[in-house]
RNA sequence: GGCCCCGUAGCUCAACGGAUAGAGCAACAACCUUCUAAGUUGUAGGUUACUGGUUCGAGCCCAGUCGGGGUCACCA
């Protein structure tokens, strides 16, 4: 079936028959052979020559003769420095293209009867999106569709927090500071409304902080508490959480809003429904903007309290231990963690019993034994405690958990901090982005032909591009430098330099249905051209490629991927004609050739969440 | 200090243990009366952080060193 196993099965057989060596299949290596050689795909010689007693020549040149004679779609070989050079039949590419343009799924998987769940997003409530949560959004959101494609019943959720000092900072500041302002009254989007007041909180409480430490309260305690050498900044800067907490009048309101909250004050409650909801338009705005919706929504104020009825089993099966203040423990030492926690002595619960919690009610709800948690990798060590606890308790579906870790996105200047204002907004850079789009559509698009709401159409489409390959392109355990001076790029490997190739692709189908161009002729076509063979490669390898991407949790595969089929359309555009092809076959061939790319590279850009625009 | 991630061209990124380490950006030089130039071609740019090891072969695997980041909370 598959050309690659149909070689490593020859070659195989090949070894044993002409060395009396067995040899694995699957252990064959076979590469596509690189532009500069002549071939289709290679294979490597070298484990062979111990047994073959020849040099890797030598024996390549009668393997090579050996599979000639048995595989049928190999059309010839070559040999250069112990690599086994492949050249296959045109028939083989000719049926490869007429599968593609016939399979409207192709590279896609039947459905497997499993189910998986992608948890990604999960924000906070008391502030806007930012570049950072952008990333997160975009990983998932490609995730889950390249699981779909790949077969699965994908189900989509996020948790949202939306209780917790954070949000009561909000509520407070808004109490204490809004003077009864609303989003509509004031004209903002209401997500930034609601994030103005933390921001706003933060500064009234860092004005508190710097009065305090000016008093005799605060220079005592300098006086009484600092290391020796220690500079009067530097110990404010450390004392800050700690001051917060014991002293700060601001600290104090918030700590008693969070009671209230907790203990069900109406009023509080009724602040709290209000400014979330605020939040929740805002976000649904943006989630549009990035094309992602999701299944099922979870929120912290339902699942907080979750968890202590696992704690009470795992202390039954001894997986879990006691302290003598009445916490509850578990001992990872052997695994290479730490003991952790995973409940107060008070018997309230810690992080991770929330996630114990919500983690069973999910299964419990979807019944998914694999779940994807996409997290930045500051939680690298929380999920291996999360994932090896659960195994322990000896959950269903504790070995299907997986943690997407990925790397933060940074400044030139360093991370992104809230309190300092150096946040790269979401909403700002969909801005930003599209408007370059525009820009671009003006002074080099077809801009007289296209009608208004369709180049703002477009301009979202190829801004969007710009922004999600930028950050989609990138290995996830990288960390992301983003320069807001340069704003992401238009030209060269970006989304717009595929979408371009599609749109090419899109008005070559444009002018054949117009001029009923017949493309039964393609099957016709003789002498393939080195441009049209790399093209029909790429295509071959467009179901691997997306399997990879499944098996991996790696979306950039399929990024880079389309990339490489782009660049190789570009330069078959340019080298060849279609239209004024040399033969009615070639033509024919050329166009079928475009359709099956224009295709894929639909189909990999959806992947990861990419629309393809129709003109530009 | 323990553990985890990262280190490849000036910059941003690629490269199932395979051939001469590839792209883009930036720079310079060509190509639009010819299917949309958000395109194509060329020039220049590298001791893959360092030192050893494994092997026919190492950017990739192993050990160590050096840099950058994260984490080791009864915060989430």
């Amino acid at each position: 079936m598959n050309i690659v196993s149909i070689f490593q099965h020859a070659v195989a057989q090949a070894v044993e028959a002409l060395y009396g060596e067995p040899t694995e299949p699957g252990k064959v290596q076979v590469n596509t052979t690189p532009a500069d050689f002549t071939g289709d795909y290679s294979v490597v010689i070298f484990p062979f020559v111990k047994a073959a007693k020849k040099s890797p020549d030598a024996a390549a040149q009668e393997i090579g003769a050996f599979l000639q004679e048995k595989v049928p779609a190999i059309k010839g070989f070559n040999v250069v420095k112990g690599f086994l050079n492949l050249e296959i039949v045109d028939s083989f590419w000719q049926d490869l293209l007429k599968t593609v343009v016939t399979d409207a799924d192709y590279g896609r998987q039947p459905h497997n009867g499993e189910r998986v769940l992608v948890e990604f997003a999960s924000p906070n409530t008391n502030k806007p999106l930012h570049l950072g949560h952008v990333r997160n959004i975009l990983l998932g959101w490609s995730c889950a569709q390249i699981l779909e494609a790949v077969g699965y019943d994908v189900v989509k959720v996020q948790i949202i927090n939306d209780r917790g000092v954070a949000i009561c900072k909000s509520m407070l500041s808004w109490k204490m500071f809004g003077e009864g302002q609303t989003p509509a009254s004031t004209g903002t989007k209401s997500d930034h409304f609601v994030g103005d007041y933390y921001v706003l909180f933060e500064q009234k409480v860092k004005a508190e902080y710097e009065i305090w430490q000016g008093s005799p309260e605060g220079f005592a305690l300098f006086e009484s508490k600092h290391k020796p050498g220690q500079s009067e900044k530097d110990f404010f800067k450390e004392y800050k959480n700690k001051w917060f907490n014991d002293y700060s009048l601001l600290g104090a309101a918030v700590r008693e809003m969070l009671l209230k909250w907790e203990n069900h004050d109406p009023e509080t409650l009724e602040l709290w429904r209000k400014m979330n909801n605020w939040v929740y338009a805002g976000f649904e705005k943006t989630y549009a903007d990035l094309g992602v919706d999701f299944d099922k929504l979870y929120y912290e104020s339902d699942t907080y309290l979750l968890g202590k009825n696992i704690v009470d089993e795992g202390l039954q099966k001894e997986v879990f231990f006691k302290k003598e203040d009445g916490s509850v423990w578990i001992d990872l030492t052997d695994a290479g963690f730490d003991q952790k926690i995973v409940l107060r002595a008070d018997g309230t619960s810690v992080y991770v019993t929330q996630d114990l919690g919500t983690s069973r009610m999910r299964y419990e709800d979807f019944g998914a034994k694999r779940m994807v948690y996409v997290v930045a990798n500051e939680q690298d060590y929380h999920f291996n405690v999360l994932f090896e606890t659960l195994k322990r308790l000896g959950e269903p579906y504790a070995d299907g958990l997986y943690h997407l870790s990925y790397g933060l996105v940074e400044l030139p200047s360093g991370r992104m901090k809230t309190r300092e204002g150096t946040v790269v907004d979401a909403d700002d850079l969909v801005a930003e982005v599209t408007r370059l789009a525009a820009e671009g559509i003006r002074t080099r698009g077809e801009e007289g032909d296209i009608p208004a709401a369709e180049q703002a159409v477009t301009a979202h489409k190829v801004g969007m591009a710009a922004l999600k390959y930028f950050i989609i392109k990138v290995h996830p355990h990288k960390k992301i430098i983003f320069n807001p001076e340069e704003s992401v790029d238009m030209q060269g490997q970006t989304g717009p330099y595929i979408q371009y190739s599609y749109v090419r692709i899109h008005g070559l189908m444009q002018r054949v249905s117009k001029e009923q161009v017949d493309l039964s002729l393609a099957a016709s076509y003789q002498d393939l051209q080195p441009q049209e063979r790399e093209l029909l490669r790429n295509l071959y390898d467009y179901p691997a490629i997306v399997q990879s991407a499944a098996d991996n949790y790696d979306p950039s595969l399929i990024a880079n991927y389309c990339y490489g089929l782009a660049k190789n359309y570009h330069r078959f555009w340019h080298d060849l004609k279609v239209f004024g092809a040399e033969t009615a076959e070639a033509k024919s061939f050329r166009l079928q050739l475009s359709q099956a790319v224009g295709q894929v590279l639909r189909s990999g850009m959806t992947l990861v969440g990419i629309d393809m625009p129709e003109r530009m």
